[in-house]
DNA sequence: GCAGTTTATTTGTGATCACATATTAAGGGG
DNA sequence: CCCCTTAATATGTGATCACAAATAAACTGC
């Protein structure tokens, strides 16, 4: 049974994708591996179906790959995938960030600032599933605040992609240094300065393609 | 029972899918209609088993919206989350458009005349739902030159969440005369200009926003 | 006639099962 | 020792059912 998700008044197929959803985000899964109904339903002390609608879900929304026989497994990220994903990264985040510029007041930047503490910590103890979800975090946060719904689902569906290969990509950095956009977004966010803050997002999305040289699966 | 979509050997669920993913987008569902479990499976003579897996994976996709309650329903198209999907068409649109315009070889270009003389029939006799489907199959046809996937698929989510309302759209216009882009963009990939092409695409997408001005739901 | 309440009906959810196919393990021939 | 065949096992698919909640309908009192 997956960690401290609360089971309250949600529907069981619910849960259960957000159960595997955090697993597959926090790098649980092993790019490649499978994942079985009838194995997440006994685990999870559930039935074939929500396991089967979970599975389908994260389907439909790329976080896992499917077989042309009907097997769910982690998908594998080829580079030629993650340029793709962040080029679309590339232009719709820092959009998201123009939009959200002037709707930030106060409170977000200082819950900003405490989420970037955290991402500093775990970054400097080599946590790298806590850095991966606390970053998906920060970003989600900050595009919050843009109040576009329909782009940040979009945004968001990258993010779900790109995810559990990124968890590898920082385990493999272990506590090795990278430069901080986000100091420098929260910088711009003070100064209410848009542009400089879809300048910072941009520059931490092309960093991400840097870092990951080298971990791409073959083909 | 949907028209003329054969069954060879896909999964129910798949076949039950596509069948209502080709009448969402059809406009075959007025805005805010809901879809029954029970009644798409006595309908199309299945189970509710695979209904419920078509519906759950529509709605993965936005192609439908689900009530808390947990019904399904067509989405309705409110002007802020129209703009928002313009948005992230007019910013991956064209960047499809520039990576398929150095792989577009004469059979690509008669392929896209083909298509768009098409269109102009469906314009001609009015045919809203036949010019919505085609105008989406001319631009998919165009961006799977591009041979990026990843990048596709989030375009082509947009198209679906955008689809039945285009249809409303179209269908209020008649056969009112519009620009044609389309031309604009053969001509750009004869001439194998990228830069044109892209703003061609542009352009094509900045129109659908204007046209759809006054057909938005409330609020 | 109408608003509030109560009853009927419809609907989504989750569980269990049979069946066909895919995957893996075992066995045998070169 | 490796490859091909065959048996055993695991897995996805689709159907059916019971249950609780939500929606629609009927009804009552005013």
């Amino acid at each position: 049974m997956d960690a401290n998700t609360p089971r309250a008044g949600i529907p069981t197929h619910d849960w259960v994708y957000r159960t595997l959803r955090r697993r597959i985000m926090g790098g649980g899964l092993a790019p490649g591996e499978a994942v079985t109904l009838r194995g997440l339903a006994t685990e999870l002390a559930v039935s074939m179906t929500p396991a089967r609608e979970a599975v389908r879900r994260l389907v439909a929304e790329r976080a896992l790959e499917m077989t042309p026989t009907g097997r769910a497994m982690a998908p594998r990220m080829t580079r030629a995938r993650f340029e793709e994903l962040t080029e679309a990264r590339e232009l719709l985040e820092p959009a998201l960030a123009l939009r959200a510029a002037p709707n930030a007041g106060k409170p977000l930047i200082s819950r900003l600032k405490t989420l970037d503490s955290r991402l500093d910590d775990h970054m400097a103890t080599g946590d790298a599933a806590a850095y991966v979800e606390g970053n998906a975090i920060f970003h989600a946060t900050l595009y919050e605040a843009a109040e576009a719904p329909a782009l940040s689902a979009l945004v968001e569906s990258i993010w779900l992609q790109t995810g559990p290969f990124m968890r590898v990509v920082y385990g493999r950095l272990g506590t090795q240094n990278l430069a901080d956009y986000h100091a420098a977004a929260i910088s711009a966010l003070t100064r209410r300065d848009a542009a400089a803050l879809a300048q910072a997002v941009r520059a931490d999305v092309r960093q991400a393609l840097t870092l990951a040289e080298g971990a791409f699966d073959p083909a």
